[in-house]
DNA sequence: TTGAAAGCGTTACCAC
DNA sequence: GTGGTAACGCTTTCAA
């Protein structure tokens, strides 16, 4: 197509099929009559003599113009976009409330500044052939990683590597790089609050529930809440159950034979879905909630109040994460340093009926 | 910065403090003393003879080269790139499942062939200032509509005259443009298939819960149901419930002054949402389901396993619409046509214990 | 206030 | 197989 390029004058009509007439500043200065800088200025909000303004309003609604990112981002080395990759062996990667959360506050706070927002999934394994990260086409990054720590390390290395502002979701890893920035929720807290919780409640001995996954959120929690409760007198008897999968039906049964065992005072999920399936074992195993054993889970999205009883739940800013990602990566990139290079966000306890 | 502008051999390392150090086609080819189209040549994997290639290829690791997108978009008129606007007057507006998976479907389907997804959520009042909408930078559009029957179609006229193709999703508007299709869940069917099911479980009388929304894929659950249930012998009657809001507490508050007049034999919510705030009223009224009144919903994301009992639902193909959506775009971008421009993908009910 | 020219990084098109 | 050249649409710079 659009054979040995015609010297000029190609206008948006003649040109190429493929994108149907998509008309140019220069088609725009020449419907108006005026030169193309005289148009560029209008465009970008530059003073233009009432008279010149109209006549060029009214060829951008006849040729209904629109600007070129493309062009004016290779103009300006800049390109105002910024990319999330999401490393999830779910193919459905945002469907965790955690994540879709997380990127709408991210999405939201950069369309207020008209930055553009690219979405990526990944399978961990996949996860160094992003073309969010093999291509330049965002100023700054935002990663969420998974899988084994060493995979994490290594995939944090390569980010590093990139050159760009990068911002990394609930890692430990310290960050040697000045152009990475780590955001996490306050998951020591969490447990701590939830073991305190429980104290209160008079609990004497706690199961909790986590997933084999190497996730250090979960390594956190356990932290927090072992904590608190560790060394008291009369002592509380913590106890991990560490499930193979996060599978709902694999994480009740699991649970289903725990209990045929021995009925812990408190179960503490690592994840509310988890706190889910241990309600159900309860349930399907005669065992009264939270009359004979209390239930927690981390996370509170939607699904505490859907439960019978109402789930006590550490609730997530992921939301906040999200947002606060979006500003650290937007003063990087005007003033050339993160303000902070490692944040830490307060979660919050929400007491439901299964621990009342 | 970079004053009145040198005339070549500006190197990676000397460029601009802004974007530190990112190299160019040019640098590699500096670097490894070819010449530029030698490199673009290898980097987009046209033959390049073996000793070359080695060069190229070291020295592209040791500048850390990576192609700018901006610059290919440009020169190719082609941005490998989908738009998706989603208007929701919800901020969080991924965390609705049906949205988050039908985004995740189009996400995975377009980095399978190295496109760039760029998401934007928007109030619906403000849809026309979405930045996606108003410059260019994407080939291909995609939209999720909401709020009232007349901006939806006031949206949908702007989306045609964008001169781009354009899925638009869930919407039941005949459409005229031939850059614009529409995909859709068979709602009717769905509402058909648990009216049947109903039938089979001999209710007598259906509550039809609804946010007073306007929304088709809504009317069509309804019209799909009472399409089965009106006009039998026996009779079976079917009234609609419209709550003003779509929140919980409202909508299980509506359903418990509703139940105090008169039990229903089913209640059929337009979302699992409301039907579980139709479940919980229940068990506070000290209405037993299934005995006394069996309960349906519509969407069947996780929800609908976390409720005691376990919700019948029908199950909305989300994840994939979204990658329909990207397959049909794609079609449209290398053909020239849409292959269909309605697309109706089919719902399968999921009878759970709530109807046992 | 307006305009002409140069160049951002890339690739199509030739020529060698 | 390799390389020179022009052009994609835009904005900065400088001159009128």
């Amino acid at each position: 197509m659009a054979q040995s390029l015609p010297p000029r004058s190609t206008s948006a009509q003649e040109r190429g099929s493929r994108r149907s007439a998509r008309s140019t500043l220069s088609d725009v200065a020449h419907e108006a009559g005026v030169s193309v800088m005289t148009v560029s200025n209008f465009v970008r909000g530059k003073a233009v003599r009432v008279q010149t303004r109209k006549r060029v309003e009214q060829a951008i609604a006849r040729l209904n113009y629109r600007p070129n990112l493309s062009a004016r981002s290779l103009r300006l080395s800049e390109e105002y976009s910024v990319g999330i990759v999401i490393a999830d062996s779910d193919p459905a990667f945002l469907n965790d409330p955690f994540i879709s959360r997380l990127v709408s506050g991210l999405s939201n706070y950069l369309s207020s500044l008209d930055y553009t927002l690219d979405v990526q999934g990944v399978p961990p394994e996949r996860f160094d052939n992003a073309t969010i990260l093999n291509k330049v086409g965002n100023d700054a990054l935002c990663a969420i990683l998974c899988g084994h720590r060493t995979l994490r390390k290594e995939h944090l290395t390569n980010l590093q590597r990139l050159g760009q502002p990068v911002v990394v979701f609930q890692e430990v890893f310290s960050s040697p790089a000045p152009n990475v920035a780590i955001i996490s929720q306050d998951d020591l807290s969490g447990g701590r609050q939830l073991g305190q919780h429980l104290l209160a409640r008079r609990v004497r001995s706690v199961l909790f529930v986590r997933p084999a996954l190497d996730w250090c959120a979960i390594e956190q929690r356990e932290r927090g809440l072992r904590s608190t409760l560790d060394g008291l007198r009369p002592a509380v008897e913590v106890k991990t159950l560490t499930a193979p999968s996060e599978r709902f039906d694999d994480v009740q049964r699991l649970i289903r034979e725990q209990l045929s065992k021995k009925t812990p005072g408190a179960i503490v999920a690592a994840t509310d879905s988890m706190a889910v399936a241990a309600l159900k074992a309860c349930e399907a195993a005669g065992i009264r909630v939270p009359r004979d054993v209390v239930i927690a889970g981390f996370n509170g999205f939607d699904v505490w109040r859907y439960t019978t009883p109402t789930l006590t739940t550490v609730v997530s800013p992921a939301y906040e994460m999200g947002r606060h990602a979006g500003e650290m990566l937007i003063q990087r990139l005007r003033n050339g340093a993160f303000p902070k290079r490692n944040v830490s966000l307060p979660v919050r306890l929400q007491v439901g009926e299964s621990t009342a």
